[in-house]
DNA sequence: GCAAAAGTGTTGTGTCTACACCCATGT
DNA sequence: ACATGGGTGTAGACACAACACTTTTGC
């Protein structure tokens, strides 16, 4: 069992620098976007880097990705935050090793936060030139979002704090890529209980219409929402088609 | 960015030394069985450790794993390996600060591997005292495999090359933790394309009964076999009800 | 009245569960 | 014939998609 390493002692299990890495992404202007920076100095000048930074000695992964990502943006804007994976390609960096804990971090839509100057949104579908193996954990973060969309509640995190149907429908539309029913939408999320009527109403614009019922997530913590209709125990109520 | 860290540099990220382990799953005797090993030493001697080791240097995460497994373990026989998280509490491990990567790696049923003199399976349901937060990362195993057996064909992991009907039932009842109907399962499996008939059947034992039919999984691959009915893209076949 | 936007009624389809029933074998 | 275990027929429940239609507003 690893212990009493000395620190710089030579050996084939050489100390090598763990660094966390978000995926920070909010869907702007109808587009799921991310956030990156652009770096300055070599390695990979003028290419665009996740947030992130070394990990230190007292803190947890989490811990590290949150402080870091506070130089970027205010972490309290983020609704959502999860381990993605761990990156160990030993040449994933040049000048020497590092281990990367990536995470996914998610902000709602409507705001807008201070940046600072090399820092800029970018739409995941075209992102530019990205430094290492960013441009992937961004796709890997996107492809967690969608998947999650569909059998979670996690829509709570792209959502303000309450919302039309046809507002979460272009939400998620952004982030699935694909079209979505603003009826079935309608259906769908208040059977699964996800949402809750507020009673409030929004008014229409210049143009007419029907006001809109505004809608809230039930609940801001993550819960699974489609439990796989196949191999379910058996007796359940529910027990019909497959959710 | 993290690169020209000098090693040994006396700084507040300090050198961590990182691990890699694994909760190995298996079904032995209708029960999901977790392969461990008993301390002998300080700290934790007498409690029971996942199997791994520390990572070197020029190795990735998973070749770490799979090389620490080799000594309890025929590599070859391992069905599954994929990535579950990362921990990084700094006082997970007492004696300094240890990383590990966990990883859920699956055996198929039916094989029977030797095993070192200090290493044995135990039952998930029923884990004796374990060392560290290994107890949670066998847990944490289940749990994934539990959920991807729902929704992707990772059932051929735990299956051996072929099977009947109630073989597979009941490999998947012990994974599960509940009971699972062949019936349900001859239809489903087949119709998702999962399971392929091998037109050979398996003679009855001495009590009799009818020959049951022999299948095999159509692919050792991974796969995505459910795919979430709600928040498809519109417009596709197999559009109704929920996946 | 007309356009615009929101929301509902309704029908059709596919999946899954449950249970009864039939089939193939050993004794 | 009977027990044992494998496999199928079939009916019911439910979720979902699609589309037509109604409701509520501004002009």
């Amino acid at each position: 069992m690893p212990m009493s390493r000395k620190p710089g002692a030579k050996s084939s299990t050489a100390t090598a620098v763990h660094e966390t890495l978000a995926a920070v992404l909010q869907v702007r202007d109808g587009e799921l976007q991310v956030l990156l920076w652009e770096r300055a100095r070599e390695p990979e000048a003028g290419a665009w880097a996740l947030p992130g930074g070394v990990l230190d000695a007292a803190e947890t992964l989490e811990e590290s990705i949150r402080r870091h990502l506070a130089a970027k943006v205010d972490v309290r804007e983020l609704s959502h935050l999860e381990q993605l994976r761990t990156l160990s390609e030993p040449d994933r960096h040049p000048g020497g090793r590092v281990l990367a804990t990536a995470y996914l971090g998610l902000v709602p839509a409507g705001i807008d936060p201070a940046l600072p100057e090399d820092t800029a949104w970018h739409p995941v579908d075209e992102l530019p030139r990205t430094a290492f193996d960013h441009g992937a954990v961004a796709l890997a973060g996107r492809e967690r979002l969608r998947a999650k969309l569909s059998y979670t509640n996690l829509g709570f995190a792209l959502a303000p704090p309450t919302f039309t149907i046809s507002e979460l429908r272009s939400l998620y539309r952004a982030a699935l890529g694909h079209a979505v029913s603003a009826t079935n939408l309608q259906r769908v999320l208040p059977r699964r209980r996800l949402l809750v009527e507020t009673g409030e109403r929004r008014g229409p614009g210049r143009t007419g219409g029907r006001p809109a019922a505004l809608f809230r997530f039930r609940t801001q913590d993550l819960e699974v929402t489609d439990q796989f209709a196949v191999l379910r125990p058996p007796g359940r109520a529910f027990a019909g088609g497959g959710g």
